[in-house]
RNA sequence: GGGCGGGUAGCUCAGCGGUAGAGCGCUGGCCUUACAAGCCGGAUGUCGCAGGUUCGAAACCUGUCCCGCCCACCA
């Protein structure tokens, strides 16, 4: 295969779905449970993103970080499986099919609970699998063949299985409580799912209760209460104040009157609730929509006066108010308070607004009755667990958050008035109210008194069964084969933002139902936020989709996405307003391809809690897929016949043979260092910087004299050396850039032995390299050499076609004999007329420029090429460095304090980097006269 | 109100006890037969501020100012 078939250029979306379907075809991602299977196993359950969704930057993040590690550990031998799912999403898919019926002019009580779920799968078999075809684009080398939905009839099973054992267990139960109410999504939600909008500029709103039989010689005759809701004083049952107070001891045990339907309602005493300090320090009581209140009025035995309907409007307790929407009905009230002069006053108030996590509105808290999952039996273990070690986070800051969250959790609320989700596996006796839970399907009569019995109508909130994941995809409660072998996991990666969703759950659930950890352990990323590290929301138009990136797309259309409903050069301000960078970008997107963009999100320190995407970083990653491309193409050129074997890398002898094996070996072992360690960017930053400032800047350069002039042994060891460190770095750089590795590995000269896909084939090790500190020492010298003699061309203009005459002098005999060994490459990379004289220290010749490279002198003859007055200020430029440095060397080195507390290698280096500056600025000043002599 | 993270080159970020790093941007020279998505050079930082510990601090401690996130029932 020689190079000229290969296009110039890496053109990523062909290669990208070709490789996939390749793949795919030879079940390369296929987990084994083979008995006679014997290979350690890996496991990785990808989060299940929704049905609903199409792909975000957050799935891209944790959908390239778990590829990274799977393919990592499956070129390791491990039989890996990374487990996909799909989850039902309850809420968001209820409410995308719910809109498509209100476009019809139907709700889905028109159709009936039977009729809306038949519509509801139908949508998910339809447009549910989106998601999952947008994963693949990325490369994910999930199990696709395991693929899981939520709510499949085996999840459903295990769902079930897991409610009745707790319920069972005493641990789930049924309770009328005060819950969170989203009035539009008409559910309660879990506290988790409340979202608190801070600094929300909300006013205190302040009126009058007037005392009944006051006795205005002791003091106040009404109590003036302040609140946020005044709506909520049609439910108030009490007014507060706290016991200490002097202002009002005169009317404890008394009552106040409620101006609107005359019912007299006390005046408790409590120090809990009332802070006299704050405000007038009396406090309203609403039990029925207020947790305080609610908490208060248990401890006083308070009637809870339920005001509001389940749509928000306030219901018949209301009176006159009654059929008023909420923030309506606190107008009205308002109103009617100040036309019977009670009003009095209103203050801006800084606040807090909960809203409901799916639906945006302002969560109402109200009386029902519930279903709850008791937490501290289940919290108790999943703290030792992480405690004792068994499982592990990282980064580890997050065990504080997670330890916190537990130790103060309160009860789960599980139940949901949806109709979409696992369907509450209870049944209410229609006449006795008898509750059993069953794992049947159905329930033919009342287990008590034979009546007939009606299913709870409630489903069970979405993470339930998330919780169940680790376990519930491997078949349990059956003991299957999958169950023993792939339970628990090995790492669970994620996004923090679900680490109280779903990592506590889950770890909750699998201690509770396997006895064991669901997996060893966490891993944390952050957040993908736009190049100013806002967010990502829709009315800031800064979303961006990673299949424009992928597949490249005008900022129009990226933006028109992002917020539909603005025009265009609105919403185009915005975006760029998000990513400054982008102005360099022209009018889009250029197709960056998938293995770009894995690398640009391989590249961010996963600690960090944002990553700020800048679409210019992209583009230099693409580059870096490019210089792959090139580089194989290249070197294709000159491996065809090479002779590899897997027993390790072929023998070398020439130095930067032996230089390029030793620097191999110190990559790849980086680069799984990192990738197990959970530090993708030093991981994929090592080879990054192996390939191209190694292999690619000095490796290649130094193959060709020795492909275009090198005797024949010469060129077959290089031959074989270049084949095998192109070979090994493809599979290095595999699990970060799939398909371009794969692309190029398949045209690439390779040991019988490797199996049909780079992604089987083992994963390079130490022992692919060979380190040899002798040949990094000896490049090292011959680098630093042609460093000096380039800047000295570079900064006298000289153009890259003009060559020039180059000495190289060392007093060490063993130094001018590697010089003299390697004059052919030395003058190939400087472009030398002939080949460079190497020889002893002696007086510099007239006419040339010299510079010192660590023992080394260069002199670069430059008599007519030579700008003296550059060459002047180049030596008084260095000459000022080098006093500099010398300065802070020489204050160290004669501070005792510094010489005899330092370790002996660190004043030693300083010591030594004294000599060199001393004899360089020696050198230099010498060279003051050879301005003089270049204008002869 | 509590907790957590961050403030390092123009931008996005590494570094977390031994004389400041990367990518992008900027800049000089090059279409040198792998790559102009490239090559060879160059410039750029009182490492938020103030104290302290140390022979030595961007890194550790204390305080302080900004920014962000999470948790929490002050009406």
């Amino acid at each position: 295969m020689s190079m000229s078939e290969l296009p110039k250029s890496y053109e990523a979306a062909e290669a990208e779905a070709r490789w996939f379907a390749f793949w795919a075809e030879h079940g390369v991602f296929r987990a084994s449970v083979e008995p006679s299977d014997r290979r350690k196993t890996y496991v990785v359950s990808m989060p299940p993103p929704n049905v609903t969704g199409s792909l975000h930057m957050g799935h891209a993040m944790f959908g390239t970080i778990q590829d990274v590690l799977v393919r990592h550990k499956r070129m390791q031998g491990f039989n890996v499986l990374w487990q996909p799912g799909v989850d039902h999403a309850g809420i968001a898919t209820q409410t995308v099919v719910e809109r498509q019926l209100k476009r019809e002019g139907k709700t889905r009580h028109d159709l009936g609970r039977e009729a809306f779920l038949a519509r509801v799968w139908e949508w998910k078999e339809k447009s549910g699998g989106r998601i999952v075809e947008q994963m693949k684009v990325l490369g994910c080398s999930a199990d696709w063949e395991r693929l899981k939905f939520t709510l499949d009839a085996d999840m459903q099973r295990a769902v079930r299985e897991a409610f009745v054992r707790l319920y069972e267990d005493g641990l789930i139960y049924r309770a009328t409580r005060l819950v969170n109410w989203d009035v539009a999504a008409q559910t309660v939600l879990s506290d988790l799912e409340v979202e608190i909008e801070e600094n929300v500029q909300g006013e205190l709103y302040e009126f009058a209760y007037p005392v009944v039989d006051a006795d205005a010689s002791k003091g106040a005759t009404e109590l003036v209460v302040a609140t946020t809701r005044p709506e909520t004083m049609l439910g108030d049952t009490a007014v507060a104040v706290h016991p200490d107070d002097p202002r009002y001891t005169h009317l404890h045990r008394k009552k106040v009157r409620h101006p609107f339907d005359g019912r007299e309602i006390p005046i408790v005493t409590d120090g809990v609730l009332v802070d006299p300090k704050f405000g007038t320090g009396v406090v309203k009581v609403t039990p029925a929509h207020d947790f305080n209140d609610f908490a208060t009025g248990k401890r006083h035995s308070l009637p809870e006066l339920n005001i509001m309907n389940l749509d928000g409007t306030i219901n018949a307790a209301g009176g006159e108010f009654a059929g008023l929407e909420r923030f309506a009905a606190r107008k009205a009230v308002k109103k009617r308070l100040a036309e019977l002069g009670l009003e009095r006053g209103t203050k801006p108030h800084q606040m807090t607004l909960p809203r409901s996590q799916r639906s945006g509105t302002v969560v109402e808290p109200i009386i029902s009755t519930q279903w709850f999952v008791k937490m501290k039996p289940l919290a108790e273990p999943a703290l030792a667990a992480v405690k004792d070690g068994r499982t592990t986070f990282l980064p580890e800051d997050w065990v504080k958050t997670y330890n916190h969250w537990l130790e103060n959790i309160d009860d789960w609320c599980i139940s949901r008035q949806l109709w979409w989700g696992h369907r509450i596996p209870a049944f209410h006796c229609t006449k006795c109210g008898h509750v059993t839970v069953t794992r049947e399907d159905t329930l033919a009569k009342c287990e008590k008194c034979g009546s007939d019995v009606a299913q709870d109508p409630d489903v069970l909130d979405t993470w339930f069964s998330s919780g169940l994941w680790p376990f519930s995809t491997m078949g349990w409660p059956d003991k299957t084969a999958a169950l023993e072998r792939f339970y628990p996991s090995d790492d669970m990666s994620t996004g923090y933002d679900i680490i109280f969703f779903w990592v506590a759950r889950m770890m909750m659930m699998g201690l509770y139902f396997m006895g064991e950890v669901p997996f060893r352990r966490v891993l944390l990323n952050g957040l993908v936020v736009d190049e100013t590290g806002e967010k990502m929301s829709k009315t800031k138009a800064n979303s961006i989709d990673p299949l424009d990136l992928i597949h490249g797309a005008d900022f129009d259309s990226v933006v028109q996405k992002a917020l539909p409903d603005a025009p265009i050069a609105e919403a185009l301000a915005k975006f760029k307003r998000a990513y400054p960078s982008v102005a360099q970008l022209g009018k889009g997107f250029p197709a960056y391809g998938a293995d770009a963009v894995r690398l640009t999100l391989s590249s961010y320190s996963p600690q960090s809690r944002r990553i700020a995407l800048s679409p210019k970083r992209i583009e230099g990653y693409r580059h870096f897929c490019n210089k792959i491309y090139n580089a194989v193409r290249f070197a294709l050129g000159n491996v065809e016949g090479a002779e590899l074997s897997d027993a390790g890398p072929p023998k070398a002898t020439l130095v930067y043979n032996r230089w390029i094996l030793s620097r191999l070996a110190t990559a790849v072992e980086a680069a799984s260092a990192g990738i197990d360690d959970f530090r993708l960017d030093e991981g994929s930053g090592a080879l990054y910087h192996f390939f191209w400032d190694e292999l690619c800047a000095w490796y290649l350069e130094l193959t060709k004299p020795v492909f275009t002039s090198g005797t024949e042994e010469e060129r077959r060891e290089t031959r074989d050396v270049l084949a095998h460190a192109i070979e090994t770095a493809l599979r290095a750089l595999h699990p970060f850039v799939p398909f371009v590795t794969e692309e190029l590995w398949q045209r690439v000269p390779r040991p019988a032995s490797r199996p049909v896909s780079i992604a089987l084939a083992p994963y390079p090790t130490r022992a692919d390299g060979n380190a040899d500190d002798a040949a990094e020492a000896d490049m090292g010298q011959l680098m630093l050499a042609i460093g000096a003699a380039r800047t000295i061309r570079s900064e006298h203009d000289v153009p890259p076609s003009s060559k020039v005459h180059l000495r190289l002098r060392s007093a060490d005999p063993a130094l001018r004999a590697l010089l003299e060994r390697e004059s052919r490459s030395i003058a190939a990379l400087v472009r030398t007329e002939g080949d460079p004289v190497v020889e002893a220290p002696a007086p510099r010749p007239r006419g040339s420029v010299l510079s010192v490279a660590g023992s080394i002198e260069v002199l670069v003859e430059l008599r007519g090429l030579v700008q003296p007055e550059k060459e002047a200020e180049r030596i008084e430029r260095t000459l000022k460095k080098l006093e500099k440095d010398l300065t802070v060397l020489t204050k160290r080195l004669t501070d005792p304090k510094f010489t005899s507390n330092a370790p002996p290698e660190v004043v030693k280096a300083a010591e030594e980097q004294k000599q060199s500056i001393v004899h360089q600025r020696a050198r230099l000043e010498e060279e003051r006269g050879l301005v003089e002599e270049l204008k002869e």
